[in-house]
DNA sequence: ACAATAAGACCACGGTTGTAGTCATACACA
DNA sequence: TGTGTATGACTACAACCGTGGTCTTATTGT
């Protein structure tokens, strides 16, 4: 299970929320912000497709491109891992640095107080 | 601001730990699991000190290192890029997700909730 | 005094990543 | 009907990363 890279994550968003789309929607999906080459694009589908977490559909001369993981169990994976690389595993501290940094706004804070009520039962 | 690396960040925690070290101190600290050769220990010390993550002072005829940057200030922002990168910047659904991943345990959510009402001041 | 050892300096090498270029071909419009 | 254009296939290339080798010199134990 070869890593995804930031790039291509950025990728696996796009057809996260819209499944099924060809490379040149894709690119232009990122468009905001992000003016990377068509040929770019197709490098990281490529390479997302060799990684195993997309799959081709062909239709006509060009191809349709489906995510292969479920973004959810993906994203776990990933904070998991980032914890116990930068905090030991501790969630925790990862919260209280991420007050220091950024500020949680009011909405955060009152999202993760229903989330822990709903943790504790 | 070059990226530190996954194994530099292994290194840099010994040095947050106990600064001051030499090469083959820190390679023994690092000792349990982590069986490098001390020349990729000795490498990766170097690449930090290029990328202005530590410093050097002689001892005779050999290097301590010194952490440049400070820990909480280096894993705050590590932090928020992450979140960034992985859940656009939003707090909450990364602690969803470790519920889901791995479970926090009884103590994290004591701990978080205690974050949560001193930051709700 | 000499040999084994340890330190730093410099080098290597294959894999990943960001960022495209080139080539052949198929389609679409003038 | 021929030419620009979009697509996929393949290639490139420098930087970074994990992993450690070589070479020179200094120190240390016998």
């Amino acid at each position: 299970m070869t890593q995804i890279s930031a790039s291509e994550l950025e990728v696996m968003d796009v057809l996260w929320a819209r499944p099924g789309l060809a490379a040149s929607d894709v690119h232009d999906a990122l468009g905001d912000g992000r003016d990377w080459n068509v040929r770019t694009v197709k490098t990281f589908l490529a390479r997302l497709v060799e990684k195993g977490a997309l799959t081709t559909v062909e239709d006509g001369r060009r191809y349709l491109y489906y995510p292969a993981i479920k973004e959810d169990e993906y994203k776990a994976a990933a904070a998991a891992q980032f914890i116990d690389r930068v905090f030991s595993g501790r969630a925790a501290p990862l919260v209280a640095h991420l007050a220091d940094a950024r500020g949680l706004t009011r909405e955060d804070i009152a999202e993760l107080e229903k989330l822990l009520g709903e943790l504790k039962k």
